[in-house]
RNA sequence: GCCCCCGUAGCUCAGUGGAGAGAGCAGCGGUUUCCUAAACCGCGUGCACAGGUUCGAUUCCUGUCGGGGGCACCA
């Protein structure tokens, strides 16, 4: 069986069936409200208008229809033409068994074959000093894109792009030799501590900073596929340019730009001669989309203008613009005890990524910058993400892993098959039907670009095994199809709750 | 002036074109012979405002107000 396989899981059978009784797609949702059933669809609301016909009416001959279907126990219509239905214990079972035979790729290959070589670019940030928690969100956030995206069966490559020559670099360097020499750092150099040690180190500053801020990363759990550097990109400018319709004006070349979506046009080549970033960004770009079919750049909310100017770089090659996905995130805020902790790279209070991994563990770090959406800007209490204890949902979601994790330790149990005929209870049914969630779940926070789905899912998944798993009677049966179930249940738990943690860069541990 | 993001509970924020809007923190009270109590249970008069689209809007559209970020021949 291939990635690009979609898995077809009980719940997506049961939609497709309905799907081809109601001659329309079908979702269907849990409802807040258990005399609603088990799971409910407002189809019937949805082909009213387009059909002329009372939605009440619609809801009832789909409620025949979905009688006898598999799997279906019951069902029900309710005003204004919402459609119930209660499933069997045969199919909580199936769902079960699908799952468990799923293994590690349950919720995965939502791709299916519209599979796709994509690049991450994440991070990115001048190597003039450590990585900042600015950049650790862009890395934490872009990371998990790039998980999503392979779990959804893409061929994904990380990328850092970094400038490694330029006026802003040099002026670095010349900080360093300054620092060398015992001296103040040039007009608008940099300073500090940082620029102090690397002066008491041999070689080029930038290039040993770009090791540390690898070093950062790896720790960080950020592994790049690829590092690329401005000057390399630099003998392409001439040929990206020429592919680019340009003019002259005050000496300067210009790109046409505004023709292409963009609302002015951008200078490429300086009066001076010297090339802008611009016209390294129009190489680079140019590179991405010879090698992918999906560029995607993860920035700062600070560089929000740049989506109309890479896109328009994409029409201006020819590409299409879709190919560029740029994602933006907004800014990082600590507090500690309310009060704000300042970052800024210019400034000595800089809070690094090392330290607030210091501080608070790269699991709470990576947890804490992906489980807000990223157009939203973050506030992170560092003494609550570091606090080890329930008030800790990262702990919260580990906790289910580790419990799981013990079962299977202690009982030597191995995962039933098949899974046995039960009938399920209540805490139970919820289990399932969470689990039987997860590749939507997954394959939406692809889609979306929001990791912070997965964060949100895990937590709702960990109420429900907690609920299910804190009444004890359920451990006594030995021996016993129920125990037999609830083993199986208890492995797609803890399958499903390591690839959620998984997904957004958060260890899964054995034991806590 | 123009562009982007955001206004949801005391605080930080999830979330959805549908049936009583939900987590964590903060506060109060319970549960432990049990393969981890890092758990469970209970206590909540909240979708900035005004129009519009819709059978139905907190969700989509427009406007207003408020907060943040942009608008370089910087990187």
């Amino acid at each position: 069986m291939g990635v690009s396989e979609t898995t077809r899981t009980a719940l997506v059978r049961l939609q497709d069936e309905l799907a081809r009784v109601a001659g329309a797609p079908v979702v269907l949702e849990r409802p807040t409200k258990a005399e609603h059933g088990d799971y409910a669809t407002n189809v019937a609301l949805r082909l009213a208008g387009a059909r002329k016909r009372p939605p009440l009416e619609i809801a009832a001959e789909l409620a025949r229809a979905a009688a006898s279907a598999p799997g279906v126990e019951r069902a029900e219509t309710a005003p204004p033409g919402f459609l119930n239905l209660w499933l069997s214990p045969a199919w909580y079972g199936d769902a079960l068994a699908e799952m468990l035979a799923a293994g590690g790729d349950y919720g995965g290959g939502s791709a299916g074959t519209a599979r796709e070589r994509v690049q991450v670019e994440m991070v990115s940030a001048n190597p003039t000093g450590p990585i900042t928690v600015a950049s650790a969100r862009n890395g934490a956030y872009g990371d998990s894109v790039a998980r999503l995206l392979a779990f959804a069966g893409h061929e994904v490559e990380r990328e850092y792009y970094y400038n490694d020559g330029g006026t802003q670099m040099e002026l670095f360097r010349a900080s360093v030799a300054a620092a060398r020499r015992g001296e103040e750092p040039p007009e608008g150099g940099y300073g500090g501590d940082y620029v102090r040690e690397l002066a008491a180190g041999e070689g080029d500053p930038v290039e040993r900073t770009i090791e540390l801020i690898d070093a950062s990363l790896e720790r960080f759990r950020i592994r790049f596929d690829g590092w690329s550097r401005q000057t390399e990109v630099e003998p392409e400018i001439a040929d990206a340019l020429a592919a680019l319709p340009t003019y002259q004006r005050d000496g300067a070349i210009w790109v046409r730009t505004s023709e292409l979506g963009d609302d002015k046009d951008r200078v490429a080549i300086r009066a001076s001669g010297e090339p802008t970033y611009f016209a390294f960004d129009a190489a680079y770009i140019r590179r991405k989309l010879a090698r992918f079919d999906r560029a995607v750049y993860v920035l700062g909310a600070d560089h929000h203008g740049y989506v109309a100017r890479l896109k328009a770089l994409a029409r201006g090659f020819g590409a299409d613009p879709d190919r560029i996905d740029v994602l933006i995130y907004q800014l990082v805020h600590l507090t500690r005890g309310g009060e704000a902790t300042k970052m800024s790279k210019r400034r000595g209070d800089v809070v690094t990524l090392d330290e607030l991994v210091d501080e608070i563990g790269v699991d709470a770090a990576r947890w804490y910058l992906v489980d807000r959406g990223p157009d939203r800007s973050l506030e992170i209490d560092v003494d609550l993400a570091k606090e080890r204890s329930r008030k800790n949902p990262v702990y919260y979601v580990q906790y289910v892993h580790a419990r799981t994790a013990g079962i299977f330790r202690e009982a030597g149990a191995a995962q039933p098959d098949p899974v046995p005929t039960h009938e399920p209870d209540g805490e139970e049914r919820n289990l399932v039907k969470r689990l039987a969630e997860f590749p939507r779940v997954a394959a939406e926070a692809t889609e979306r670009r929001a990791p912070q789905l997965v964060t949100d899912f895990a937590i709702r998944l960990a109420d429900d095994f907690h609920r299910f798993y804190h009444d004890r009677s359920r451990h006594q049966v030995v021996g016993s199809p129920e125990q037999a179930f609830r083993l199986a249940l208890m492995q797609a738990t803890r399958s499903v709750i390591a690839r959620c943690l998984d997904l957004v860069g958060v260890a899964a541990p054995d034991r806590m």
